[in-house]
RNA sequence: GGCGAGAUAGCUCAGCUGGUUAGAGCGCAUGAUUCAUAAUCAUGAGGUCGAGGGUUCAAGUCCCUCUCUCGCUACCA
């Protein structure tokens, strides 16, 4: 049984999600159902938790609205790009609020929760608990007045709600009491012994940052973790007093792969998830690992008649052009929009995020590199092979597979490399390592290629016949294989070529054969496999992902709400002079800091100001600025810095200087 | 400055528990070739494995120090 992370329903897949779960777990399901073993493959949204009613509040819609709405995007996207799903589910589902609520019940009759009663916040006038989210207040640190429950996003501590000066809920802005709340716990710490030996002792095949983490967690100390949540968005805790409670989203979530299993298999269940014999891989990023290794299994113990995963094939992270993936700031490239710019270029996607999967370490998509692995190997290499093995054979065959005489030496050289070709795409695919495998079934079409360079059929032609035909058999057997090999990874083009051969099945056990298509069958039609994609193509990509970000920047772009009134008193204290920039030098050893000397009118003197991202030294030589002469001087990395020169900051973070609009004598009031 | 990750051919990266002349793909150069979506095939160019020290019979691979790069965070008066 194959089950992959539940995606979160509150924005659309983008290709992060592909090369991190579903593509890798996708080429492994379709390995296995090719073997024709009996698995499954487990999927679904993840659709409660705090963001999305947040979210819902801020569009002013339910949150069923908006995991609705994703859960479709989702769903349809990856259907349209051929994630095999068996059952692709979600967590709102009745079924799913079932099982979630009895897993609940069965724990909480075993005794296995610790309750335990705490002070939260809570909103008297909203008539409920606040969760850290929805609490806002003054930052004890940097005194930012907006900062969260969690985190203050001005200077980025972590804070507890508890910590906020002025704490204001956010749902109806009164000022919220503490009041006594009860909630469950799982206590991890109980079953840190058994974790420790089933993990420590039982698992060290796993990936080494897979390993290596649950190591690290187990050596800091597990603590017990709440399940349950004050909301109303959830699954409903099933017990008495429990009323305004929900399941904790990552307690309720795991559990969704058990429900989809339960929707799939209404009778049969309990096959995959009881039953020794069944092997359970959990694909996920590594953002993951924990609640997979760590949390879930704890459950899943717990409950007693379950079974655990075999192994968690977490994988590491994939940044887009050199930057981090990020919803919000809308730096990714969206399946669902990918599917509508490329059509029926799924396999082109599929084969770019397996070949520079993340298996290891982080890596980085580009779409240059996305070109020029379409044009240089699916291109270049796989089609064009196939293409040369049809056209021949089209051409001195009339189109049918010629009779294959007696082998050369060459001939039977070339078979011993793609001989063991099964053994080490099987080797490669059950150890995870798609990547390596990719490159494997690549190879082969490589030894076609250089088969036919070497045999040149084309020659032949003119003098021997019969051997061409061996030749182009032996081509034409190499594209069956192909057929085969790329099946679980390019399912869309090895379905194509096998329309092409003739090949109405696709069986894994006959790869490393060379007699897979008999002699005078009749071929198909010939077509290319790949296309070559056009330097505009991919730069209107990067010119797109360019034009969202700043857009949405812009958008998001809202302005800090004004200061409070001050008198005309204080305006007048403050003395802004028109100034000139001498010299300019970046101060060693930091990133923004600029050390400028200036020509204030009355005398001169250094200043340090945090714009070297924007500018050069020699851009801001000999400008006119404005700058703020009688504030207190400040040593900065050493330096000491005698004024500060007035910036206007944009939207996107760009620094602009005030200056006067005419040239003015330096030493001009501002005023 | 703090925390985390990293530094291997022009580029993207492999190199497991230390052991023969350090690898792949792409790119590049030269040659071959024309069946093929100017695709293919062959050959090659020599990277002091960031620097220095240490452990060892033996280190890209283990230990220490330093430098640099990338995240996050200070510093932005």
């Amino acid at each position: 049984m194959v089950t992959t992370a539940l995606p979160y329903a509150n924005g659309p897949v983008h290709i992060g999600h592909l090369a991190g779960v579903y593509v890798p777990a996708d080429i492994y399901t379709r390995y296995l159902r090719l073997k024709g073993e009996d698995v499954i493959m487990i999927g679904g949204s993840d659709e409660h938790g705090v963001p999305i009613t947040l979210k819902a509040k801020a569009e002013g819609v339910s949150p069923q609205d908006v995991v609705d709405r994703y859960h479709n995007i989702i769903k349809k996207s990856f259907e349209d790009f051929g994630i095999s799903f068996d059952i692709y589910s979600r967590t709102s589902s009745a079924i799913h609020h079932q099982t979630a609520s009895d897993f609940f019940r069965t724990l909480y009759d075993k005794g296995v929760f610790i309750e335990k009663t705490s002070e939260q916040y809570y909103d008297q006038e909203a008539h409920q608990f606040l969760a850290d989210r929805y609490i806002t207040g003054t930052c004890p640190h940097c005194k930012n007045e907006h900062a969260y429950g969690d985190q203050c996003e001005a200077c980025g501590t972590s804070l507890n709600a508890t910590d906020l000066i002025n704490p204001r809920s956010a749902i109806s802005g009164s000022t919220p009491v503490m009041r006594e709340t009860k909630h469950w716990y799982l206590p991890l710490d109980k079953y840190e012994d058994f974790l420790r030996q089933w993990i420590l002792e039982g698992h060290k095949e796993w990936k080494p940052n897979v390993y290596g983490q649950c190591k690290s967690w187990l050596d800091m100390g597990l603590q017990p973790r709440a399940v349950s949540r004050d909301l109303d968005w959830g699954v409903p805790v099933p017990v008495e007093g429990a009323e305004g409670k929900v399941l904790y989203v990552w307690f309720d979530a795991p559990i969704g792969y058990i429900s989809n299993t339960k929707e799939l298999l209404p009778d049969t269940w309990e096959k995959y998830w009881k039953d020794e014999e069944t092997k359970m891989v959990h694909f996920i990023g590594k953002d993951n690992i924990v609640f997979h290794c760590i949390v879930f299994p704890t459950m899943l113990k717990a409950e007693g008649s379950y079974i655990l995963p075999e192994n968690v094939p977490a994988n590491e992270f994939l940044n887009l052009e050199g930057d981090k993936i990020s919803t919000s700031r809308n730096w990714a490239v969206w399946l669902h929009e990918y599917l509508e710019e490329f059509p029926g270029k799924q396999d082109v996607l599929r084969y770019v995020l397996t070949a520079n999967a993340p298996e290891t370490k982080d890596n980085d998509f580009t779409w240059k590199d996305f070109q020029a692995r379409n044009n240089n190997e699916l291109v270049a290499i796989l089609g064009n092979f196939v293409n040369r093995a049809m056209v021949l054979t089209r051409k001195y065959f009339a189109g049918k597979v010629p009779v294959c005489g007696t082998m050369t030496e060459y001939d039977t050289q070339t078979l011993e490399d793609f001989k063991n070709i099964k053994k080490e795409l099987e080797s490669f695919i059950e150890t995870y390592r798609f990547r390596d495998a990719l490159k494997e079934a690549m190879n082969l079409a490589r030894i076609g290629n250089k088969y036919l360079a070497d045999t040149e059929p084309w020659k032949l032609a003119k003098t021997d016949m019969n051997r061409v035909g061996s030749i182009l058999n032996l081509s034409l057997q190499i594209a069956a294989n192909l057929a085969i090999a790329f099946e679980p990874f390019l399912p869309f083009s090895a379905g194509k070529l096998r329309k092409m051969l003739s090949m109405p099945q696709c069986d894994w056990n006959r790869l490393g054969d060379t007699d897979i298509l008999p002699e005078g069958l009749q071929l198909g039609q010939a077509e290319l496999l790949f296309e070559k994609i056009e330097d505009a193509v991919v730069e209107a990509q990067i010119q797109k992902l360019l034009d969202t970000k700043k857009a949405n920047e812009l958008k998001n772009y809202t302005p800090q709400p004004a200061k409070a009134n001050i008198s005309f008193e204080d305006f007048t204290r403050m003395d802004i002079r028109v100034g000139q920039v001498l010299e300019a030098e970046r101060v060693p050893k930091t990133t923004k800091l600029m050390k400028l000397k200036i020509d204030t009118g009355i005398d001169r003197r250094t200043v340090v100001s945090g714009i070297a991202e924007h500018f050069t030294p020699e851009e801001v030589v000999g400008r006119q600025v404005s700058i703020l002469v009688n504030l207190e001087p400040r040593k900065i990395k050493g330096i000491e810095s005698q004024g500060m020169i007035l910036m206007a900051e944009n939207a996107d973070g760009k620094l602009v200087f005030v200056q006067p609009s005419a040239e003015v004598k330096n030493g001009s009031q501002v005023r």
